[in-house]
DNA sequence: CTGAGAAAAGTTACCGGTAACATCCATTGC
DNA sequence: GCAATGGATGTTACCGGTAACTTTTCTCAG
């Protein structure tokens, strides 16, 4: 059965030069081990001769599998998810599984959307940042039924696979760190209020209120993190609240503006006035002093998905669990 | 025709419940001006109830339409691209393109996997980086036969449709500025040789030789940019080459890095050494002094590339052309 | 009231693969 | 010498949509 030779080379053009069917074309290229040496030869010989692409709908229609996952990052400049991503492509290896990455720019409305898009691309799995989404974005999820990752924050009912790391604990060791250094009035300083941000000013919170200490310093704004508004807020900060001792930043990227704005200021850090971050992103080690931050292991994040996630493309059952990875304070020289 | 219940929802099982048949299903979701008021109604609402996701593979397949376009990027976490990825999709708009997101790390290899990947989902268009690609990869766009972006820099020779800036104009003028500022000595200091920098340099050559200046001073790595390595190669270079009294560093990252280095020196900047970085982002404006930088169009670039791309999918003719979005220097107050 | 033409809905075939089952043929054991 | 076995290849149907064409229904001019 040959065929008109318009468009795209497909499975039938390689069977009719090699005067086979194109089934067995499909399976020299998919299980080479599956067809006779000679003749798998010279199927693979016509497919590069022809410049064969498989078209990926047409396998993915008829074997239900897309061999394809999902990953959905709020922000494609943030160093943090970078790195989880390239954890995961790590991980996933030579598995087969492409990465198709979608941005929703810190917003549930569009998170959500990307969850329709790529459920009708046929995702084998999704990796959703964070453990909040729209009550339709679950509904969706649920119907889908396949694996789905909630990632950097735990929560006590996951979806599916949970793996990240304690934010409020990390925000309260930090905040700690704080106390342990004497320090009696530590503000907090967050932007773009994501529900991490709020994870870790709760545990900012919390440890001041163990300690008896006020927690009334606190400046947040919906802007995104910049190195700017980091400068600017500590200095609305200090103007209103003189005797702050400690700025607890949500970032790195923040507290690296705040140091900088302290450096104009000449305001002598850590002495005077006390700065962390959040995350351990390589500018924590550039500054004068480096920062205090807190490290968290973004990289293992990423490879642990990968891990838990083949187990369950692989067949593995449905457990829904969380596993923390933990976090690491970094006293840098700015505490 | 009723059909067996498993699985996801379809658009026959929609046809089943309302009584029609799946093609006014189809129909009504795409093009309802084309099926009657009430009918439509009923099909929405019962598509609606029973959770329908369209599965994409099968429109692809059938229409040989994605209404999709993959966009490489080099880096997740270079703010550079994460604009230029933003002013697409702000200009793509309500057009129905959905942009699938590509990471090449930098690697000819893996964004000639990547073009494969995605010639395999079906894309309807390309967006890469740079104007280099492998011999393959070119083999397979031109097999392909659907628009190709390249951008960031220009070519003379574009595959389709090229938007940048002329990178070398642009490492020329900064080079200029220093040697307008009275600096005689001027270095070049730049990670990750990527296509983009090799071009700044031989701007920064070029200025040097037209003015009659030494063009040795440059120290290059392979290694990706970072805030500290930006300090430890301006260390080395302060060490090698005492009189250096201006260093033009390949981006805003090492440039910042860099300034660090001095201030930890406490080398003036600019009285004792002129620094100047590349790109405009953020962090230039944040340090003490600014840093002198080389502001690059990344939104614009972004949208007009969705502009030239609509067109193109629209069925404007092919025909090659370079678009030459420009540059500007900013001297903050390193130079 | 009739017929032309438009609007609405249906029929059929096909997109390019893959699954499942069927067939063919060469070995092998007895 | 022949059935059993299993590897290599083929046949058929189907995945879930859409294009193109056809039929039916509605509208309205004459």
């Amino acid at each position: 059965m040959p065929r008109r030779s318009s468009g795209r080379v497909t499975l039938q053009d390689i069977a009719d030069r090699v005067g086979v069917t194109k089934i067995t074309v499909s399976r020299a290229l998919r299980e080479p081990q599956r067809v006779s040496a000679p003749l798998r030869e010279r199927i693979e010989s016509a497919a590069k001769t022809l410049g064969y692409i498989p078209n990926h709908s047409a396998g993915a229609l008829a074997s239900g599998r897309s061999h394809s996952v999902a990953l959905l990052i709020p922000s494609l400049s943030n160093a943090v998810f970078s790195e989880i991503q390239r954890g995961i492509e790590d991980g996933l290896g030579a598995s087969g599984y492409q990465v198709l990455i979608g941005h929703t720019g810190y917003s549930f409305l569009e998170e959500e959307r990307l969850i329709d898009t790529y459920l009708r691309f046929g995702v084998d799995a999704l990796i959703l940042p964070g453990t909040r989404h729209t009550e339709h974005a679950r509904h969706l999820l649920r119907c889908a039924d396949i694996p789905v990752v909630e990632t950097l924050e735990l929560t006590d009912t996951p979806i599916d696979i949970n793996v990240g790391l304690d934010q409020t604990a990390a925000g309260a060791a930090m905040t700690q760190a704080f106390i342990d250094q004497g320090r009696r009035c530590i503000g907090f300083l967050a932007a773009r209020m994501d529900h991490r941000t709020q994870l870790r000013m709760a545990g900012w919170e919390s440890a001041l209120r163990a300690a008896g200490l006020s927690t009334e310093h606190c400046l947040t704004t919906a802007h995104p993190s910049t190195y700017r508004l980091g400068g600017e807020m500590l200095a609305s900060m200090l103007d209103r609240w003189p005797t702050l001792d400690g700025i607890f930043c949500n970032n790195d990227d923040l507290a690296a503006g705040a140091l900088f704005e302290c450096q104009r200021r000449r305001l002598e850090v850590p002495q005077a006035l006390s700065l962390a971050g959040f995350n351990g992103l390589d500018i924590v080690e550039a500054t004068t002093p480096p920062l205090a931050t807190v490290v968290t292991p973004r990289r293992r994040i990423g490879e642990t998905i990968a891990d838990r996630l083949l187990a369950r493309l692989g067949g593995a059952p449905r457990q829904p669990a969380s596993e923390n990875l933990g976090f690491e304070i970094q006293l840098g020289g700015s505490l």
